[in-house]
Parts: C-alpha cells; sequence; structure tokens
DNA sequence: ATGAAAGTTGAACCGACTTTCAACTTATGA
DNA sequence: TCATAAGTTGAAAGTCGGTTCAACTTTCAT
C-alpha cells in the first residue's frame, strides 16, 4: 500500500483531507486524484452552476473514471461542501497578507477590500461557488460569512483599542462588520466580477466614505 | 370568451400579465389561474429552492393541474423569471413609501434600511428568491440590482445637490450606492434573515456609521 | 341557443443524471 | 516474491421530474 499521508484524527476543516466521512485518501496516489477532482469541480460549478453541473463531466474533465468520484465524495453536494470550505479558506489566504502592511486599522480594511477586488476580479467562480453555497450547502455558506463577519469585528475591536476607529459597543461593532463585508461582496460583484476597474480606485472611494461618513 | 384584460402592448417588465412571450391569460379567469400558480411557486422556490422544487408540487399547491403550467410558462426557469420581477417589484414597493417621510438624504437611507430589514424579516422566501436568481435568472438578478444601485445613486446626487452628503464625482457615487446596496443585503441576511433584532436600532447604527464615518 | 376561443386536465413520454458494484490494476510492506 | 490494501473502472440500474398533447370543460359574444 501507499505511504501514509496523516497519523488521524485530522479537523473536519483539513478541508480536501476529508471530503466525506471515511473518504479520506490514504495514499499520496489518492491524495492527488481527489485533487484532480477538486480542481475540475471548481471549474465545471464555476462555468455552469451546481445544477447544469454533472459528475460525469467533471470526472470526464479530470480524467478519472466516474466511479473514483464514489470513492472520495458521498455525493454531489458532499462534493460542492468540500468546495466550498477549500475556496473559503483560499479567500482568506488571499487576503490575510495585506494586514502586515496596514498603517492603522481603516487601512487595513482599505487594503482587504483591495486585495479581495483584485482575488475575485481573477477568480470569477471563487465567488460564484461561494455565493451559491446558500443553496447547495447552507451550513458551510452560514460558516463562511460568520467566520469572516467574526474577523472583520476582531480587527475593528483591536482598532478601536488602538484609537483608530471611533468606539462602539459590541454590538455596534457587529453591526459595521456585517455592513463592511457587505460592501466588500457587492463592490466584488460590481468591480470584480462584472466590470473591471482598479481595485485600488474604488477601495479608496469606499474608504474614504468610510474614514469620513457621507456627512457635508 | 372572458372579458378583454387589457388593449395589448403591455411592457415586458408588465409581471404577471407576460411570464412567457405570448402566454399572458387573455381571461379574468386565466389570470386568476396564473396569480394561484405565481403564489404557490413562491411558497414552493422559498421553502426548497429551484432544484429541490418540482413543478409538480407547485401546480399540486395551487390545485390546478400539471398542464394547466405550460398555459402561462414556457418553463420552471420561466416561472423563476417572473417571480423575480414580481418580488423586485414587491422589495421596492415595500421601501418606497418611507422616502416622503424622510427629514434629509440620510434620514432617508436609514429609513429604507429599516424598511428592508422589515420586509426580509417577514418575507424571507423573498430574499431568498432574489439571492437565487444570480443561478436561475441571471439576466433578471443582474437587472434588479442594477436597477436599485441607480436608484440609490441618484438618490445620493440628489442629496449631495441639496448639501445633505458630501460631494462626490459620478463613480464615487456609484461606488457609494453598491457599498451602502450591499450593506442593507447582508445587514438584511444577519439581521432580518437570520436574526430578529429590531430593524431601527440596526438601521441606527449603520446610518451612525454611514454619517459620522469611523474615524475617532 | 350555439360555436368557437380560452382554459383545464393528467397520463405518458422522454432524456438525463446520480449512484452502485463487481471485476480489474497498482503499489508496497514483509 | 506475493499477499493485501488502496485505488480505478465503466456499464447498467434505478429514479426522477420536466414537458407534451389530445380530449374535455367552461365561458361568453352573437
Amino acid at each position: 500500500m501507499g505511504e501514509r499521508l496523516t497519523s488521524g484524527g485530522e479537523r473536519a476543516h483539513n478541508t480536501a483531507m476529508m471530503a466525506s466521512e471515511g473518504k479520506a485518501p490514504r495514499t499520496a496516489r489518492g491524495a492527488k486524484t481527489m485533487r484532480k477532482i477538486l480542481d475540475a469541480a471548481l471549474l465545471e460549478f464555476g462555468e455552469r452552476g451546481f445544477n447544469e453541473s454533472s459528475i460525469v463531466s467533471i470526472t470526464s474533465r479530470a480524467n478519472v473514471a466516474l466511479g473514483t468520484f464514489y470513492t472520495y465524495f458521498d455525493s454531489k453536494e458532499a462534493l460542492f461542501a468540500a468546495l466550498v470550505q477549500d475556496m473559503s479558506g483560499k479567500v482568506r489566504d488571499h487576503v490575510a497578507p495585506v494586514f502586515g502592511e496596514a498603517t492603522d486599522g481603516l487601512d487595513a480594511e482599505r487594503r482587504a477590500l483591495a486585495a479581495y477586488l483584485d482575488f475575485v476580479a481573477h477568480h470569477k467562480e471563487v465567488y460564484r461557488i461561494i455565493d451559491e453555497a446558500e443553496f447547495v450547502d447552507p451550513a458551510g455558506f452560514r460558516d463562511h460569512y460568520e467566520t469572516t463577519a467574526s474577523r472583520i469585528a476582531a480587527r475593528l475591536a483591536q482598532a478601536e483599542q488602538n484609537g483608530d476607529v471611533a468606539k462602539a459597543d459590541a454590538f455596534a461593532t457587529e453591526v459595521r462588520a456585517w455592513a463592511l463585508m457587505g460592501m466588500n461582496v457587492f463592490l466584488g460583484l460590481r468591480f470584480g466580477v462584472w466590470g473591471k476597474e482598479d481595485p485600488d480606485i474604488v477601495a479608496a472611494a469606499a474608504s474614504r466614505m468610510l474614514h469620513d461618513g457621507l456627512k457635508p
């Protein structure tokens, strides 16, 4: 048999290693095959959406037999769910580095938005899959946004401590976080997925509004 | 035959009167049947989502025969598209009245958000259908949001004229409009669909942020 | 009254897709 | 070397739901 990949006991969100309960690949060969399926699925779901996508087409793109699919995933839905976790991580990983370069709390959010806009412009499939998760994998969808909102709220709370942003109670901070996130997502749709404006310009405009407010 | 309903020449978005090309009901009896199907579809799609919904189930809820469906709609997708237009109008109609009561441009947006939060809390199906349109009826989805964004942008531009909000060029105004809209939608998801917080409290917190900005 | 347009019915057709499975291949630990 | 676990294969089963259609009913203008 192939070499052991893990010593067992991996976390539920150990992405590509735990697609469906008890179906984790046990050799490097299996892991590679599973990765091929995941990659093909990203393309297929991104292009056609969940409904129009078929397992036949996905396995065909991945150059594996139809039956192989069920070695790693319980169902089409389980595959999608695995992909959602995977993509949620990809977005996070693409945005995370900017926080190191930020001069203050608000600058951090501006950079995060710019990075996000850049990411969705180059990965419309990812945007689409996360959005479609609302219907195909509601738990994964909710998890993604609640986690993201928590991170934003934590950053805002820290920035409040630092005196970078105006003080607010926990509730107002949560409202701010969801407002920021929604703003980012919709600017991503309009100026990343549909349009192709310079991320920095858009982020600058949004950031200015956020910094100074709308009052004259 | 039944009495004539229209003199012809209605617009494409004359909702329930023009579901699929050449399938408009020609009598009051037909209009009623079509309405029953639309109402049943709202429930069905809202509960189960597009994929899990079936025409059999929809016509069954509506108490009409399966075949009747095809008298008014070309397909399941066409039904969904008709519903999207219908719902887009419902949201607009529910929010519109608040603008009369607003004291200024920013107050108008605060009231609009509160009204929207209240609406989605009581009509989760509508929220869900518009979201799912991204995949089932992309054109309708885009139309809904571009129209909504244009309305917001127009209000902002007017408020700028009135000196209620800070001046901005056309591009920044569009960014602001999409940012506002995204904020509203996500606050609707978090505090209307998932949670049940008082719309006025949430809208007040968001409005404060929007008015004064985040700077200390 | 009557005929023709409008509307209604539901069984049956049809194609498509997910999922299963038993045979086969590959890789490796002992 | 060879026994064994892991992985792969693809034909076929089984299911399901959208769509069609020809017969039937209702309504109303004349």
